[in-house]
DNA sequence: TGTTAAATGCAACATTGTTGCATTTAAATT
DNA sequence: AATTTAAATGCAACAATGTTGCATTTAACA
Protein backbone atom coordinates (compact mmCIF):
# COMPACT_ATOMS: atom_id res chain seq x y z
CA UNK A 1 0.00 0.00 0.00
CA UNK A 2 1.64 2.95 -1.24
CA UNK A 3 1.09 6.42 -2.06
CA UNK A 4 -0.64 5.48 -5.80
CA UNK A 5 -3.01 3.04 -3.58
CA UNK A 6 -4.26 5.28 -1.39
CA UNK A 7 -4.87 8.03 -3.69
CA UNK A 8 -6.87 5.65 -5.87
CA UNK A 9 -8.33 4.38 -2.43
CA UNK A 10 -9.60 8.06 -1.56
CA UNK A 11 -10.86 8.70 -5.06
CA UNK A 12 -13.14 5.53 -4.70
CA UNK A 13 -14.49 6.86 -1.72
CA UNK A 14 -15.05 10.07 -3.48
CA UNK A 15 -12.23 12.51 -1.02
CA UNK A 16 -9.99 14.65 -2.97
CA UNK A 17 -6.60 12.96 -2.75
CA UNK A 18 -4.44 15.81 -0.68
CA UNK A 19 -1.32 15.50 0.72
CA UNK A 20 -3.18 15.78 5.05
CA UNK A 21 -5.06 12.81 3.97
CA UNK A 22 -2.01 10.94 1.59
CA UNK A 23 0.65 11.84 4.60
CA UNK A 24 -1.66 10.70 7.44
CA UNK A 25 -2.72 7.48 5.98
CA UNK A 26 1.13 6.53 4.99
CA UNK A 27 1.74 7.54 8.51
CA UNK A 28 -0.82 5.14 9.94
CA UNK A 29 0.21 2.46 7.54
CA UNK A 30 3.82 2.81 8.77
CA UNK A 31 2.99 2.83 12.56
CA UNK A 32 1.77 -0.98 11.96
CA UNK A 33 -0.55 -1.17 15.33
CA UNK A 34 -3.48 1.19 15.95
CA UNK A 35 -2.54 4.77 16.41
CA UNK A 36 -3.17 6.84 19.26
CA UNK A 37 -4.56 10.26 18.59
CA UNK A 38 -1.68 11.67 20.57
CA UNK A 39 0.89 9.76 18.40
CA UNK A 40 -1.13 11.35 14.84
CA UNK A 41 -1.31 14.45 16.72
CA UNK A 42 2.52 14.63 16.83
CA UNK A 43 3.63 12.76 13.79
CA UNK A 44 0.95 15.76 11.54
CA UNK A 45 2.48 18.76 13.24
CA UNK A 46 2.87 20.72 10.33
CA UNK A 47 -0.70 20.69 9.19
CA UNK A 48 -3.90 22.92 10.93
CA UNK A 49 -5.53 20.37 14.15
CA UNK A 50 -8.35 21.62 12.91
CA UNK A 51 -7.56 19.93 9.01
CA UNK A 52 -6.18 16.87 11.10
CA UNK A 53 -9.83 16.41 13.11
CA UNK A 54 -11.37 16.98 9.67
CA UNK A 55 -9.30 14.54 7.79
CA UNK A 56 -10.00 11.58 10.84
CA UNK A 57 -13.57 12.25 10.47
CA UNK A 58 -13.62 12.21 6.27
CA UNK A 59 -11.82 9.00 5.92
CA UNK A 60 -13.15 7.53 8.99
CA UNK A 61 -17.04 8.28 6.73
CA UNK A 62 -16.01 7.05 3.97
CA UNK A 63 -14.82 3.29 6.03
CA UNK A 64 -11.09 4.37 5.58
CA UNK A 65 -10.04 4.33 8.71
CA UNK A 66 -11.64 3.28 12.08
CA UNK A 67 -11.49 3.60 15.99
CA UNK A 68 -10.18 0.50 17.06
CA UNK A 69 -9.61 1.42 20.43
CA UNK A 70 -10.18 3.94 23.19
CA UNK A 71 -8.65 4.52 26.46
CA UNK A 72 -8.94 6.94 28.80
CA UNK A 73 -8.95 10.03 26.64
CA UNK A 74 -7.02 8.41 23.98
CA UNK A 75 -8.57 7.07 20.87
CA UNK A 76 -6.84 4.54 18.72
CA UNK A 77 -7.18 5.19 14.94
CA UNK A 78 -6.52 1.89 12.58
CA UNK A 79 -6.44 1.70 8.49
CA UNK A 80 -10.17 -0.68 7.89
CA UNK A 81 -8.91 -3.71 6.08
CA UNK A 82 -9.87 -4.21 2.27
CA UNK A 83 -12.98 -5.67 3.55
CA UNK A 84 -14.14 -2.81 4.53
CA UNK A 85 -16.40 -1.12 1.77
CA UNK A 86 -17.94 2.86 2.06
CA UNK A 87 -21.01 0.99 2.54
CA UNK A 88 -20.51 -2.07 4.84
CA UNK A 89 -17.94 -2.24 7.45
CA UNK A 90 -16.63 -5.40 7.97
CA UNK A 91 -15.95 -4.87 11.87
CA UNK A 92 -16.53 -8.23 13.30
CA UNK A 93 -12.30 -7.98 13.91
CA UNK A 94 -11.52 -8.19 17.36
CA UNK A 95 -9.74 -4.71 18.57
CA UNK A 96 -7.12 -5.63 21.64
CA UNK A 97 -4.36 -4.11 23.65
CA UNK A 98 -1.56 -5.00 24.52
CA UNK A 99 -0.31 -4.45 28.27
CA UNK A 100 3.31 -5.18 27.87
CA UNK A 101 3.87 -3.33 24.62
CA UNK A 102 0.70 -1.17 24.63
CA UNK A 103 -0.03 -1.78 21.25
CA UNK A 104 -3.59 -1.71 19.97
CA UNK A 105 -4.18 -4.31 17.35
CA UNK A 106 -6.83 -5.86 15.27
CA UNK A 107 -7.50 -9.68 15.25
CA UNK A 108 -9.27 -12.64 14.29
CA UNK A 109 -11.34 -14.85 16.97
CA UNK A 110 -10.56 -18.54 16.27
CA UNK A 111 -13.87 -19.04 16.26
CA UNK A 112 -16.74 -17.40 15.30
CA UNK A 113 -18.47 -15.13 18.23
CA UNK A 114 -22.11 -15.57 19.00
CA UNK A 115 -24.02 -12.91 21.09
CA UNK A 116 -27.35 -13.03 21.79
CA UNK A 117 -29.84 -11.89 23.88
CA UNK A 118 -33.58 -12.51 24.64
CA UNK A 119 -35.98 -10.47 22.65
CA UNK A 120 -33.13 -8.15 21.83
CA UNK A 121 -32.07 -7.18 18.00
CA UNK A 122 -28.11 -7.06 18.15
CA UNK A 123 -27.44 -4.97 14.80
CA UNK A 124 -23.73 -4.55 15.75
CA UNK A 125 -20.70 -5.58 18.24
CA UNK A 126 -17.77 -3.96 19.23
CA UNK A 127 -15.38 -5.93 21.30
CA UNK A 128 -12.28 -4.45 22.86
CA UNK A 129 -9.62 -6.66 24.60
CA UNK A 130 -6.82 -6.74 27.28
CA UNK A 131 -4.02 -9.07 27.62
CA UNK A 132 -0.88 -9.96 26.22
CA UNK A 133 -0.20 -10.35 22.28
CA UNK A 134 1.68 -12.99 20.42
CA UNK A 135 4.95 -11.24 20.34
CA UNK A 136 5.36 -10.08 24.30
CA UNK A 137 3.51 -13.95 25.39
CA UNK A 138 6.55 -16.21 25.52
CA UNK B 1 -31.66 1.03 47.44
CA UNK B 2 -32.02 4.61 49.42
CA UNK B 3 -29.64 7.03 50.76
CA UNK B 4 -29.00 4.21 53.82
CA UNK B 5 -27.69 1.68 51.31
CA UNK B 6 -25.40 4.22 49.39
CA UNK B 7 -24.10 5.24 52.70
CA UNK B 8 -23.27 1.83 53.81
CA UNK B 9 -21.79 1.33 50.77
CA UNK B 10 -19.72 4.18 50.55
CA UNK B 11 -18.12 3.56 54.43
CA UNK B 12 -17.80 0.13 53.22
CA UNK B 13 -15.36 1.53 49.99
CA UNK B 14 -13.67 3.45 52.86
CA UNK B 15 -15.58 7.00 51.29
CA UNK B 16 -17.30 9.15 53.47
CA UNK B 17 -20.71 9.41 52.66
CA UNK B 18 -21.29 13.17 51.60
CA UNK B 19 -24.01 14.84 49.92
CA UNK B 20 -22.47 15.08 46.53
CA UNK B 21 -21.55 11.22 46.15
CA UNK B 22 -25.15 10.27 47.57
CA UNK B 23 -27.04 12.80 45.32
CA UNK B 24 -25.10 11.54 42.34
CA UNK B 25 -25.59 7.74 43.36
CA UNK B 26 -29.79 8.31 43.96
CA UNK B 27 -29.70 10.44 40.75
CA UNK B 28 -28.13 8.17 38.73
CA UNK B 29 -30.55 4.97 40.35
CA UNK B 30 -33.42 7.13 39.23
CA UNK B 31 -32.54 7.26 35.94
CA UNK B 32 -32.44 3.66 35.73
CA UNK B 33 -30.18 3.19 32.51
CA UNK B 34 -26.82 4.27 32.00
CA UNK B 35 -26.43 7.94 32.64
CA UNK B 36 -24.61 10.06 29.93
CA UNK B 37 -22.95 12.65 31.20
CA UNK B 38 -23.91 15.70 29.92
CA UNK B 39 -27.24 14.24 31.98
CA UNK B 40 -25.23 13.82 35.05
CA UNK B 41 -23.87 17.06 34.50
CA UNK B 42 -27.11 18.66 33.98
CA UNK B 43 -28.33 17.23 37.48
CA UNK B 44 -25.58 17.97 39.40
CA UNK B 45 -25.52 21.87 38.32
CA UNK B 46 -25.17 22.75 42.10
CA UNK B 47 -22.04 21.40 43.00
CA UNK B 48 -18.75 22.21 41.23
CA UNK B 49 -17.59 20.42 37.81
CA UNK B 50 -14.05 19.75 39.42
CA UNK B 51 -16.06 17.68 42.79
CA UNK B 52 -18.30 15.98 40.25
CA UNK B 53 -15.50 14.26 38.06
CA UNK B 54 -13.34 13.61 41.74
CA UNK B 55 -16.57 11.70 42.60
CA UNK B 56 -16.96 10.40 39.77
CA UNK B 57 -13.31 8.95 39.18
CA UNK B 58 -13.22 7.71 43.41
CA UNK B 59 -16.81 5.84 42.88
CA UNK B 60 -15.34 4.50 39.85
CA UNK B 61 -12.31 3.50 41.75
CA UNK B 62 -14.21 1.74 44.59
CA UNK B 63 -16.56 -0.45 41.46
CA UNK B 64 -19.55 1.19 42.98
CA UNK B 65 -20.03 2.74 39.40
CA UNK B 66 -18.99 1.87 36.03
CA UNK B 67 -18.32 3.13 32.74
CA UNK B 68 -20.83 1.32 30.61
CA UNK B 69 -20.74 2.87 27.38
CA UNK B 70 -18.97 5.73 25.18
CA UNK B 71 -20.04 7.06 22.60
CA UNK B 72 -18.28 9.73 20.66
CA UNK B 73 -17.10 12.40 23.56
CA UNK B 74 -19.99 10.70 25.78
CA UNK B 75 -19.40 8.61 28.46
CA UNK B 76 -22.48 6.75 29.93
CA UNK B 77 -21.84 5.84 33.60
CA UNK B 78 -23.79 3.13 35.39
CA UNK B 79 -24.15 2.15 39.05
CA UNK B 80 -22.13 -1.61 39.75
CA UNK B 81 -24.36 -4.14 40.25
CA UNK B 82 -24.13 -6.04 43.83
CA UNK B 83 -21.80 -8.37 42.20
CA UNK B 84 -19.20 -6.24 41.99
CA UNK B 85 -16.83 -5.96 44.47
CA UNK B 86 -14.13 -3.43 45.27
CA UNK B 87 -11.20 -5.96 44.51
CA UNK B 88 -12.99 -7.76 41.44
CA UNK B 89 -15.52 -6.28 39.44
CA UNK B 90 -17.77 -8.57 37.79
CA UNK B 91 -18.13 -6.87 34.53
CA UNK B 92 -18.94 -9.91 32.40
CA UNK B 93 -21.84 -8.73 31.37
CA UNK B 94 -22.65 -6.33 28.23
CA UNK B 95 -23.47 -2.96 26.81
CA UNK B 96 -25.70 -2.84 24.84
CA UNK B 97 -27.45 1.01 23.44
CA UNK B 98 -30.74 0.88 21.79
CA UNK B 99 -30.89 2.58 18.51
CA UNK B 100 -34.64 3.78 19.14
CA UNK B 101 -34.95 4.56 22.89
CA UNK B 102 -31.47 5.74 23.08
CA UNK B 103 -30.64 4.04 26.19
CA UNK B 104 -28.01 2.29 27.38
CA UNK B 105 -28.16 -0.64 29.94
CA UNK B 106 -26.29 -3.62 31.43
CA UNK B 107 -27.40 -6.96 29.87
CA UNK B 108 -26.61 -10.72 30.04
CA UNK B 109 -25.50 -12.76 27.44
CA UNK B 110 -28.11 -16.05 26.67
CA UNK B 111 -24.67 -17.86 26.71
CA UNK B 112 -21.33 -17.89 27.78
CA UNK B 113 -19.23 -15.77 26.00
CA UNK B 114 -15.99 -17.95 24.51
CA UNK B 115 -13.56 -15.49 22.80
CA UNK B 116 -10.03 -16.32 22.10
CA UNK B 117 -7.16 -15.58 19.42
CA UNK B 118 -4.27 -17.96 18.88
CA UNK B 119 -1.18 -17.42 20.82
CA UNK B 120 -2.40 -14.70 22.53
CA UNK B 121 -3.54 -14.17 26.34
CA UNK B 122 -6.84 -12.59 27.39
CA UNK B 123 -7.55 -11.15 30.58
CA UNK B 124 -10.25 -8.80 30.41
CA UNK B 125 -13.35 -8.02 27.67
CA UNK B 126 -15.05 -5.57 26.98
CA UNK B 127 -18.75 -6.25 24.74
CA UNK B 128 -20.63 -3.02 23.37
CA UNK B 129 -23.80 -3.41 21.14
CA UNK B 130 -26.12 -1.94 19.57
CA UNK B 131 -29.59 -2.68 18.14
CA UNK B 132 -33.10 -2.77 19.62
CA UNK B 133 -34.00 -3.24 23.53
CA UNK B 134 -37.19 -5.32 24.61
CA UNK B 135 -39.07 -2.99 24.90
CA UNK B 136 -39.06 -1.09 21.52
CA UNK B 137 -38.46 -4.59 19.40
CA UNK B 138 -42.39 -4.98 19.10
C1' DT C 1 -5.67 26.63 -18.95
C1' DG C 2 -9.79 27.95 -16.57
C1' DT C 3 -13.57 26.66 -13.54
C1' DT C 4 -15.58 25.01 -9.42
C1' DA C 5 -16.61 22.36 -5.60
C1' DA C 6 -13.90 20.64 -2.07
C1' DA C 7 -10.26 21.15 1.18
C1' DT C 8 -7.39 23.87 4.11
C1' DG C 9 -5.93 27.35 7.55
C1' DC C 10 -7.09 30.63 10.87
C1' DA C 11 -9.86 32.60 14.53
C1' DA C 12 -12.81 31.73 17.98
C1' DC C 13 -15.37 29.39 21.33
C1' DA C 14 -17.21 25.02 23.97
C1' DT C 15 -16.53 21.04 26.63
C1' DT C 16 -14.15 18.06 29.40
C1' DG C 17 -9.95 16.71 31.76
C1' DT C 18 -6.68 17.80 35.31
C1' DT C 19 -3.85 19.91 39.13
C1' DG C 20 -2.87 22.79 43.24
C1' DC C 21 -4.34 24.88 47.18
C1' DA C 22 -7.23 27.00 50.73
C1' DT C 23 -11.47 26.02 53.13
C1' DT C 24 -14.94 23.00 54.86
C1' DT C 25 -16.76 18.77 56.72
C1' DA C 26 -17.59 13.69 57.96
C1' DA C 27 -16.59 10.77 61.29
C1' DA C 28 -13.56 9.06 64.71
C1' DT C 29 -11.83 10.31 69.39
C1' DT C 30 -11.86 12.42 73.65
C1' DA D 1 -21.09 17.31 73.02
C1' DA D 2 -16.79 19.29 71.74
C1' DT D 3 -12.36 18.39 69.50
C1' DT D 4 -9.44 16.65 66.08
C1' DT D 5 -7.95 15.30 61.54
C1' DA D 6 -7.79 13.25 57.24
C1' DA D 7 -10.75 13.52 53.51
C1' DA D 8 -13.71 16.13 50.58
C1' DT D 9 -15.08 20.30 48.39
C1' DG D 10 -14.83 24.72 45.83
C1' DC D 11 -12.26 27.89 43.28
C1' DA D 12 -8.74 29.33 40.05
C1' DA D 13 -6.19 28.14 36.38
C1' DC D 14 -4.57 25.75 32.55
C1' DA D 15 -4.45 21.78 28.90
C1' DA D 16 -6.38 19.07 25.35
C1' DT D 17 -9.68 18.12 22.16
C1' DG D 18 -14.05 19.05 19.84
C1' DT D 19 -16.52 22.06 16.83
C1' DT D 20 -18.13 25.92 13.74
C1' DG D 21 -17.75 29.78 10.40
C1' DC D 22 -15.43 31.91 6.89
C1' DA D 23 -11.82 33.43 3.72
C1' DT D 24 -8.28 31.41 0.87
C1' DT D 25 -6.26 27.72 -1.68
C1' DT D 26 -6.23 23.65 -4.51
C1' DA D 27 -7.45 19.03 -6.76
C1' DA D 28 -9.86 17.38 -10.43
C1' DC D 29 -12.42 18.04 -14.37
C1' DA D 30 -13.99 20.26 -18.59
Amino acid sequence: MDAQYFTNLLRERELKATGPRLNLLLKMQEYESAMPYSAIQESMKSIDRVTLYRTLEHLKAQGIIHKAYQENNEIYYAICGTTCKKEKHEHEHLHFKCTKCETVTCEKSSKKIKISIPDFKISSTSIYLEGVCKLCNV
